[in-house]
RNA sequence: GGUCUGGUAGUUCAGCUGGUUAGAAUACAUGCCUGUCACGCAUGGGGUCGCGGGUUCGAGUCCCGUCCAGACCGCCA
């Protein structure tokens, strides 16, 4: 036996009493005649204590030969501390050791494995044992588990069947590029790892199973970002015999019971924005609604005064910050500058101080009287003491710049609430979007997904006004979930492949099995996926989801512990070529 | 595929317009320390300034190339 008790549990209720424990050295503290330990595994850290007069001077002298991260066994009496440490649970006790056992000795890790670690992000990853035994990737890992645990839980009460579909699939040149896999049997043919198990699920439903989930692995081939892995969680989704509002009615129940269980408060229900309303009140389709400041539109109220940057602008657009009027040239200089950086690439920002009545000034007063101004601010709904930011430009680019700029604004000035949770359904998304270099319709969602029932006709005349039956669930400005109800009439589906431009040839061979399925009694059904890394970490208010993965990939798709990708041995390749 | 930022001690970083023996903190080692908990104090060891080339009397510093890392754009149905 290693241990009677962990190194997170002990307390003054166990006074006197002799324990064992074991785990790593995670710090020593010497003062001479007296040593302490802090001793910690999994649950905590608990304090051993070696001292002169009291312990045996040959346990006493092994403790003095102990380094970071030792892992050690003890036996000892739990002793209440002369002086508390309110912050860690087993601050009122140390352990009086009797006997120290080494069980395995350690060399100085390249890196402190403290809560802040001196360790930068490559080092970490290459290490990423060492990285784990750190409290905040511990915990975050801890919580990841409760969160599925707790998907589980409420998908599995509310029928749901845990169904797995299989990792070795057929590519399709259509979405993301595939991961593909050489199959050893077959020379020259690959498998391909799922992007999502789209086509699995809806033939589950057509399969008779009703509802299904899967907290499963898909896999993108596509470059990463902070939020971004090649592989990734997703908890998948599907129902039958639904329409659009049961299943948003479905997941938020999922969304409020996570909440709730992990004591996030909400502060709304679940707004439905459509597409449109996003981009044009928040230029962006997954808006941050934890502060209310949206982008009004001022194009046909600005023109006109033989100001060019507005005459020749399509869009004019504006975010008035209250309370900013005084904020200096400078600062608004330098958020000039950063929206002109290559990675926004926005033209500029014009401003109007709104400092009382009669104390309006902006960066084009040549242009506009200050009746003029005073009008604008009024149609705005401008209060004295707002400062106003103002972009132009093309429609779709300046909405952009400007939600971007909201963003940064958000942060910037603490206008975001971050005790806040607020989620979001996106709706209305258009079915199709137009690609100016391939000149054809491409899927917004994916050629799966059904058009919205009032928008049927229009996908002969103007296929581009189609609106989908397709919804995203945003929380806090990311992208959280997407789904949509499917498509179960051949009829349609045949209808959206020829829209795509897909020959017979081409769709027969893709989604063959699917179409045939299509055909025998496919019901009504739709559904829904979820990034789980994603989702652990917007509830802890954290952007890299990279620490809520165990192993995860760095910025270029390498595994740096393993060394992976990596080349095969000339055997290897010799197997996936023709014989 | 592209843009930007960075690469100097085990680690995190500083090192100005090129100019003595390249620094700090931390980690590590040794010693001291009668209650520490970010303990403290003293001493010490530790450097291919990512790599290659160039400019120069002289390069950590400037230029070119290259590799690596991070953020972003494209991409991610």
């Amino acid at each position: 036996m290693y241990r009677t008790n962990n190194c997170g549990e002990l307390n003054s209720s166990f006074v006197d009493q002799e324990v064992k424990l074991s785990g790593w050295v995670n710090k020593i503290r010497t003062k001479g005649f007296i040593i302490w330990i802090d001793l910690r595994d999994r649950y905590g850290i608990t304090q051993l204590v070696f001292d002169k007069e009291r312990t045996d001077t040959s346990v006493f002298e092994a403790a003095n030969k102990l380094g970071r991260e030792f892992v050690i066994e003890v036996d000892g009496k739990v002793i209440k501390r002369k002086d508390f440490n309110k912050n860690i649970s087993t601050g009122e006790i140390e352990i009086l050791v009797s006997n120290l056992k080494i069980l395995n000795s350690s060399i100085t890790p390249p890196f402190t494995l403290e809560d802040q670690t001196d360790g930068g992000d490559e080092l970490r990853m290459k290490f990423r044992y060492l990285d784990l035994r750190r409290e905040p990737i511990k915990a975050n890992l801890i919580f990841r588990n409760k969160l599925s645990l707790e998907v589980r839980n409420y998908l599995s009460d509310n029928g749901f069947l845990d169904i797995e579909t299989p990792y070795l699939i057929k590519s399709t040149p259509e979405g993301a590029r595939d991961f593909v896999v050489p199959s050893r049997m077959h020379p020259e043919h690959y498998y391909a790892l799922p992007q999502s198990p789209q086509i699995f699920k809806q033939l589950i439903m057509i399969g008779g199973l009703d509802k299904y989930y899967q907290i499963v692995k898909c896999f993108r081939d596509e470059d990463l970002r902070a939020d971004r892995q090649p592989e990734f969680t997703q908890i998948d989704c599907e129902m039958s015999f639904v329409n659009e509002s049961d299943v948003l009615k479905q997941f938020e129940g999922l969304i409020l019971h996570l909440l709730k269980k992990f004591g996030k408060p909400v502060n709304n229900s679940f707004p439905k924005l459509t597409y449109k309303d996003a981009l044009e009140n928040y230029g962006s389709d997954k808006p941050d609604l934890r502060f209310d400041i949206k982008i009004n539109e001022i194009t046909d109220t600005v023109k006109g005064k033989n100001f060019n940057i507005f005459d020749n602008a399509e869009y004019i657009g504006c975010l008035v910050l209250p309370e900013k009027a005084e904020l200096s040239r400078k600062e608004i200089d330098n958020l000039t500058e950063w929206v002109k950086r290559p990675q926004i690439g926005a033209n500029g920002i014009l401003w109007i101080k709104n400092s009382g009545d009669n104390s309006i000034k902006s960066s084009f007063d040549k242009f506009f009287t200050s009746d003029d101004l005073k009008s604008l601010i009024k149609n705005l709904g401008s209060k004295s003491g707002d400062l106003i930011l103002i972009m132009a430009g093309t429609k779709k680019e300046t909405l952009e710049h400007l939600g971007t700029l909201r963003l940064e604004i958000g942060k910037r000035y603490d206008y975001i609430n971050y005790d806040l949770f607020c989620p979001a359904w996106i709706t209305a998304f258009p079915l199709f979007e137009y690609d100016d270099e391939e000149k054809k319709f491409k899927s917004t969602h994916h050629p799966f997904t059904s058009p919205n029932e009032e928008s049927l006709e229009l996908l002969n005349s103007n296929p581009e006004n189609v609106i989908a039956n397709a919804y995203d669930l945003v929380l806090n400005g990311n992208e959280i979930g997407g789904g949509s109800i499917r498509i179960h009439d051949y009829n349609i589906q045949m209808k959206i492949f020829e829209i795509l431009g897909m020959s017979k040839k081409e769709y027969e061979s893709q989604f063959g099995f699917l179409i045939e399925a299509l055909k025998y009694g496919a019901p009504p059904h739709g559904g829904i996926a979820f990034g789980l890394d994603r989702l652990a970490a917007v509830l802890n208010n954290k952007d890299v989801i990279r620490d809520f993965i165990a192993f995860p990939k760095n910025n270029s798709g390498k595994d740096l512990m393993i060394d992976a990708p990596a080349r095969l041995t000339k055997d290897q390749l010799k197997d996936m070529t023709k014989k």
